[in-house]
DNA sequence: ACCCAACTTTGTAACGATTACAATTTTAAA
DNA sequence: TTTAAAATTGTAATCGTTACAAAGTTGGGT
């Protein structure tokens, strides 16, 4: 079974395609490292010299409200953004600064629920420290 | 019982106090707002007119590398500070922006562990959604 | 009390992520 | 084809944060 496609995505979601929504969600679906605003931009560049910065900005903004990917705030720099919306957790080292994706062990609910009189629509589980490769003292980036 | 005062809980922590770090401390033990750096700077510049927000901003790292305050990622427009150290959770009203604790209904656990090959030194929940208030219409800040 | 080195605080300038905005281009329906 | 709405683009502005160097403060040894 194949996976579904970035331009599918985009309808299931309510998001009118372009060639440049759907390359974003394809780079979100084909890279599943929780990528920057600027990290996506420096990525599709190659392929689509006229990309502008604006746009994957705005272009994010409208995947995020219509529910076809989530915004990280897990990094205190910038945000991240993650083509996967099922419910997982997030753990960050803060020596690389790599995001990986762990499973979510909390109680899982459905959709939004109340909980102490406030609507909850998003729940997020950030781990933070060092991670494996980086504890080696073999992470590139540092 | 008294409440430890914002000195008593710099020595704890090994933070050599002086006059900001106390004032910056006893307003963080004070207000459980989970404020902002400019948010603190705005309360204490009228009782200590010669603050700089960069005292703030060293002050606030301070304070987390030596675990006398957490660092909340859970604004996406700017870091939160919060004098609670203990372990719970947290809620941001996208609407107001106001942050609100809650209990931390995760698996406890002492430190720092070893998860998915992962030194995990800092576990953050963080809900969003819209806040009790906000849902009444009533929320003055919008 | 004085001196000096270490530490703290401060102000300014720089930086970087993000957004505002207006112009241009593209889309799609009539 | 025409035309209005939507999408994209580039530039400039905004704002949180950090870098840096100067000025101020502290405490120990004399």
């Amino acid at each position: 079974m194949n996976r579904e496609s970035a331009n599918e995505r985009l309808v299931r979601y309510g998001v009118k395609p372009s060639v440049q929504r759907i390359a974003i969600m394809d780079y979100l679906l084909a890279n599943r490292t929780h990528p920057t605003a600027d990290e996506v931009y420096s990525a599709l560049c190659p392929s689509i010299p006229t990309l502008s910065k604006t746009t994957v900005y705005n272009t994010m903004k409208l995947f995020v409200e219509n529910g076809a990917a989530l915004m990280l705030t897990i990094d205190d720099k910038t945000a991240r953004f993650d083509g996967d919306t099922s419910l997982h957790a997030h753990f960050i080292c803060k020596q690389c600064g790599k995001v990986h994706d762990l499973p979510f062990t909390g109680r899982k609910r459905a959709g939004s629920f109340q909980l102490d009189g406030h609507l909850v629509e998003e729940v997020h589980h950030y781990y933070k420290g060092v991670c494996s490769q980086c504890q080696e003292g073999a992470c590139p980036s540092s």
